[in-house]
DNA sequence: TGTGAAAGAAAGTCCAT
DNA sequence: ATGGACTTTCTTTCACA
């Protein structure tokens, strides 16, 4: 919206730098990224005006929080009309552990990540959704471990090693 | 690991904080959950040794950044045997695009998030995989959109509306 | 857009509680 | 573990190239 279209080189690293550490100094970053402070500072704001930037936020660890169990689901529906597409979406959106949900195509309509305290929490919960009306198939894919979780690839910048 | 295993309830209240807005000052944050900003930093700096933030980082819009195209991928492997494990997640490992990679139980063996420019660049990432020795079966699911992405619930913590 | 300087604000340290 | 007072460091504004 606001902001340049056009991101340069320097923006370009300003973004691998916050995807990296999205807490680190303003100094620091203009430092890393070869500018002063005062031009780095209106670059990121700049940056998160446009939405380049979509937010910076904290990664918990779930366990520690009580989330022992998270579950990928895969969901189809009996007609993929917009009525019953957004009635599901409304339903998705009261459930505070159902926490990603994408529109998809391919076998299925949604597929949504879910965590819960237990397996049985869990299982109660996909019971809850499998009853709905319009949910034709649910498919679901507990998750044994995190294989890989790489940041996006910025064009031309391979990420600085600390 | 180090720092305190039992996450009080300023802790809490920290790490939803955090996880909202994680580049809140740490005398906001402080104010917020009703301590001076000494000690605020002391536990921040606790939680992050700890684990429970595993990190905090800009999260960016993929789209402005070229990647156009996002899919969900399923994959079956021959045998889930710890070499042909092992050699397959190694393999995801060195593939850029692949960002995020879960080993799941269910129906198919691994659950990939998978990036790209365009669609036919897509095909050619996923054609390049289901050739891949030992790969069973691939389903992909393209995502249309993202209809719901909701920070963590921290027990007993309704998210401050800002 | 960029820079340097200066005011203002925040982070980080120390110590008493 | 906390909070007050202090020191150091950073952020932000401004004038100007």
């Amino acid at each position: 919206m606001t902001g340049r279209q056009q991101l340069d080189d320097i923006d370009l690293r300003i973004l691998s730098e916050l995807q990296r550490d999205g807490r680190i100094r303003i100094n620091e970053l203009a430092a890393r990224v070869g500018i002063t402070a005062p031009p780095c500072l209106r670059r990121v704001r700049t940056l998160q005006r446009s939405g380049a930037i979509r937010a910076i936020r904290a990664a918990l660890d779930e366990r520690r929080l009580g989330y022992e169990v998270t579950t990928f689901v895969l969901i189809q529906l009996e007609s993929q009309t917009l009525p019953v597409i957004e009635a599901f979406e409304a339903a998705i959106a009261a459930v505070p552990r159902f926490l990603q949900c994408w529109r998809i195509s391919g076998d299925a309509d949604f597929m949504l990540r879910c965590v819960a305290p237990d397996v049985e929490d869990m299982r109660q919960q996909l019971l809850q959704f499998a009853a709905l009306p319009n949910v034709r198939k649910i498919r679901s894919f507990p998750v044994l471990g995190v294989s890989k979780d790489a940041p996006l690839p910025i064009p031309g910048h391979r990420p600085t090693p600390d």
